[in-house]
RNA sequence: GGUGGGGUGGCCGAGAGGCGAGGCAACGGCCUGCAAAGCCGUGUACGCGGGUUCAAAUCCCGUCCCCACCUCCA
């Protein structure tokens, strides 16, 4: 059994074929940083998270390669409104960004490239182009750079789309050859932040959207590489052009194209434009803490659409809670084993294009049976049950034993003092029911509830947890 | 209008010709001093109408609704 992907440029499924044996090279269209993140951008870092995990568990060497767009129209807007510099509106987000990721456990990428690095990179590629007749520097003289889509009778292969059915528009960028031929470097506009320059063979000015991804694959993948991923939303234009660009200056490009489904929030997709969107922050005010969010993200199908609910958002919490809650009573009881093997029914799901919904079945399998066997005492059974639950998570990136999380769990640093106090308040309700003082007790295990600390009896004395945790 | 993807039990969510994935909620039981947690059990779900088939949520025809992209977007 291999990994079979679903590959958007042949609409099927494909398996899985490193252009180089054992090795896979991965580009993922990262976010534009114009602002923090919603959990809809999450959701791409925490399924190609997943991706990447499953690939090197499958035996690759990864080169993960996710880029930040860090110069573009909605900065640089943004820049203009506030008065401030757009590098530092744009790399106050990306660490913003980097901060969440850290917090959902979205492993560093092996190298995030910013757009602004890489112009070089870019004119060599925008040369390439213009000398192959594939570009055009616009005639009126406003410094623009062209791709020209007649030049390249591929376009639209990607997405579908028929040439002669995209619409004029509106677009005042009046120079271009044919309405759909896309901007490779726009030229200096008086309106926008000089430091938002770069001089050019053409002129100074800035680069288009998507000549940035074309042009740092190249650089750091090869003319040639495995998979390139992205949202939904990116199929077209951007990927489309990234496709034209690339092959038109003689580069094979990506091998499989993945796409993600997006995150709606009520009937529209959550998005910066709209101002529908759930965060960070709100996320937490809903008292869901990061590993249970990355939970929610990673349980459906990651082409399928998640319309978002807090109910949803809510019962992931919960079964996650449920998982997590034998992993703690496990590891009290066997200690923190390492992971163990993973159930042949996970793998083949993960196999079929990253089925998590359907590997999610065998982790909660596992868990009941562990669960059993906690309640047989079966510390054999147990430890067998943590090893392969432990084994999934880990692939899942949500292993709760996982040094990542800690310090996202109960308490951080005054969990002992915490844990001090309860046990104080336990060995007067331990007392209280030696003497079948049932009120005296339930009156301490209340006082407690109260608190937000849920006491639970087990055959091996009770056991504290903060509630909902 | 063009392109692509959907509508699955109270909710979330896989599956894609036969044997009711899984989770949440609910109900019953076991366990418990009572709980909690856990375990066991309980549901004749597949938008609607036809058809093919021994067999259809899965295939075909028709039909209704939803979403995304076609303009910046994960």
């Amino acid at each position: 059994m291999t990994l079979r992907l679903y590959d958007t440029a042949t609409r099927s499924v494909r398996d899985f074929v490193p252009r180089v044996p054992g090795q896979v090279g991965v580009y993922l269209c990262g976010l534009t940083v114009q602002a923090p993140p919603h959990i809809g951008h999450l959701r791409s870092g925490v399924n190609y998270d997943v991706l990447r995990r499953w690939l090197v568990r499958s035996g690759y060497a990864v080169r993960f390669v996710r880029n930040i767009t860090d110069v573009d129209d909605k900065v640089l807007a943004k820049a203009v409104e506030s008065g401030r510099p757009f590098w530092s509106i744009a790399y106050a987000n990306e660490r913003i960004l980097a901060a969440v990721y850290e917090a959902l456990n979205v492993l560093p990428p092996t190298y995030e490239p910013r757009a602004t690095g890489h112009i070089p990179e870019m004119h060599e590629l925008i040369g390439q182009l213009i000398a192959a007749g594939h570009a055009y520097p616009a005639a009126d003289g406003s410094g623009d750079v062209y791709f020209d889509v007649t030049s390249y009778p591929e376009y639209g292969a990607l997405s579908g789309q028929r040439a002669e059915m995209l619409a004029p528009g509106e677009d005042p960028e009046r120079a271009k050859r044919d309405p759909r031929d896309f901007a490779l470097w726009k030229g200096a506009k008086p309106e926008e932040p000089e430091d938002a320059e770069w001089p050019s063979p053409w002129g100074r000015g800035r680069p288009g959207w998507h000549i940035e991804c074309s042009a740092m694959a190249r650089r750091y993948l090869g003319a040639e590489f495995d998979i390139h991923g992205g949202g939904l939303d990116l199929v077209f234009p951007h990927h489309e052009n990234e496709i034209a660009q690339s092959r038109a200056a003689g580069l094979p490009f990506a091998r499989y194209w993945v796409h993600h489904g997006l995150l709606n929030l009520g009937e529209a997709k959550m998005s910066k434009s709209l101002g529908n969107v759930i965060d960070m922050p709100a996320v937490a005010a809903k008292g869901v803490r990061p590993v249970e969010l990355r939970y929610y993200l990673a349980a459906p199908h990651y082409r399928s659409r998640i319309d978002y609910s807090d109910e949803a958002l809510h019962e992931a919490a919960v079964a996650y809670r449920r998982v997590e809650g034998f992993v703690q009573r496990a590891a009290e009881r066997v200690g923190a084993l390492a992971p163990g093997e993973l159930p042949p029914g996970f793998v083949e799901a993960m196999d079929d294009d990253l089925n998590t919904s359907a590997a999610l079945a065998y982790l909660h399998e596992a868990v009941r049976k562990g669960n059993t066997a906690l309640n047989a005492a079966d510390d054999a059974g147990v430890g067998g049950a943590l090893g392969a639950v432990r084994a999934m998570l880990g692939l899942l990136g949500l292993d709760p034993l996982d040094e990542a999380w800690r310090g996202d769990g109960a308490g951080g640093d005054l969990y002992a003092t915490v844990d001090s106090l309860v046990r104080l308040a336990l060995e007067q309700r331990a007392q209280a029911r030696a003497r079948k003082d049932w009120a005296a007790a339930d009156a301490v295990r209340d006082q407690l509830k109260y608190a937000g600390i849920v006491v639970e009896d087990t055959p091996h004395g009770p056991r504290w947890t903060i509630d909902g945790r």
